[in-house]
DNA sequence: CGCGACTTTGAATCAACTCAATGTGAGTGG
DNA sequence: CCACTCACATTGAGTTGATTCAAAGTCGCG
């Protein structure tokens, strides 16, 4: 993990929110560039991670090079925990990120906070199987769009961090095929792209009834 | 949940496996026939399962019903802990099963023995994500293959005690596509179908090189 | 302004699907 | 014990949705 810590210099107050993951010391905040590594597959793993601001991807590669994309974490968010002494995948920052890290100290007992977020996240996971098992192209993007609207606050305005890449690498799909779906929503008055990372829900209830 | 609660009555003694889940009272073992329901979507979960003998599906359904099985649970393995305070899933057994329910007593703390169960679950589910998003339907069948014969301790004969169809809704592909893979592996000679339900492994490591 | 990376669009291909028919095997009742 | 049945599985033929390959378009940034 290569990252500049920095909290110590610029962020020299606590701030209130971390405290909620309770007895550990000060927690640093850590800088990722766009594009670097959080942490890799196979590495140990003795912390966990909160998104400050920016975003993060989390993946697995096949040895030909196909990725599949098992979660994005936006701010707020908390990942990192889904390994138990090793890594099984990567986490790279898609933005400038922020990521807060909570170093599980030895000896000391997290498995009360981790267990809501690990229990979150399989949910988050087994819906997931639907979408790519089960769903074809349009309604795994309304899943996804859906998904991304919830998570930042059920407004009509929605930022989409990552690349078409990353959204076909985590819904299964090629880039061009989101390209044509998200031409074909817009094309239907469904949605607008106001510009590449930004899109418009315009009929929330046509987006919502895609994906079943 | 609609089962015979036999424990008090046929297993008076208490096996000794259970105890690792430490606390909790008596488990009793509840026996389930082929098909029937142990808990469905929307009820409120308090309880925990182990299988000991038989085998689960827990899966997810569409409005329309499309089904995703997101896992299948052996003898000996645990599962029904994927809800905070509701069950957001189907679980059935597949053949006559008996589990072993743990009901979580208001008040106890069992964070300690559930977050290994989660963390585990949630990369098994990760890893599935990885197959159906980005793998072909020869590798779908194979990845299932050896995740059934290392679960079977390894063996070159592995029991299937589910139908094509499940493995289907398990692997997101349809019951042709799946028996067609099967014939086509059984030409190339890496497997041998003894019967409907029974796989003999002959290329081990053609079929793990078909994973990736 | 111009470069480079990303995105969109188009045309042809292909893997998996649908629909349909046939095969198989476990369980039942005559 | 055998014939019958029914559910499940396999095989075949034709279709289709997503992919691949290729070209054109767009955006951000130095």
């Amino acid at each position: 993990m290569h990252a500049y810590e920095t909290s110590r210099i610029a962020l020299p107050l606590k701030p209130a929110q971390p405290a909620s993951y309770g007895s550990a010391p000060l927690q640093p905040i850590s800088f990722f560039p766009a594009g670097s590594e959080i942490y890799a597959q196979g590495e140990k793993a003795g912390a966990f991670y909160q998104v400050e601001f920016g975003a993060v991807r989390v993946y697995r590669l096949l040895a030909d090079g196909r990725r599949q994309i098992s979660a994005f974490h936006l701010a707020g968010e908390t990942f990192g925990f889904e390994a138990g002494t090793t890594h099984h995948f990567f986490a790279e920052a898609i933005n400038a990120t922020g990521v807060r890290v909570f170093r599980l100290a030895a000896g000391t007992d997290m498995s009360h906070q981790l267990l809501p977020l690990a229990l979150k996240g399989l949910t988050r996971a087994q819906e997931h199987l639907l979408v790519l098992g089960r769903q074809n192209a349009i309604e795994r993007v309304a899943a996804f769009l859906i998904d991304m609207a919830e998570r930042q606050g059920g407004l009509r305005q929605i930022e989409l961090p990552m690349s078409r890449m990353d959204i076909g690498d985590y819904l299964g799909l090629t880039i061009e095929t989101v390209s044509r779906v998200f031409t074909k929503l817009k094309e239907k008055g469904v949605i607008r792209l106001l510009n590449l990372r930004c899109v418009e829900i315009v009929k929330q209830d046509v987006l919502s009834n895609m994906g079943e």
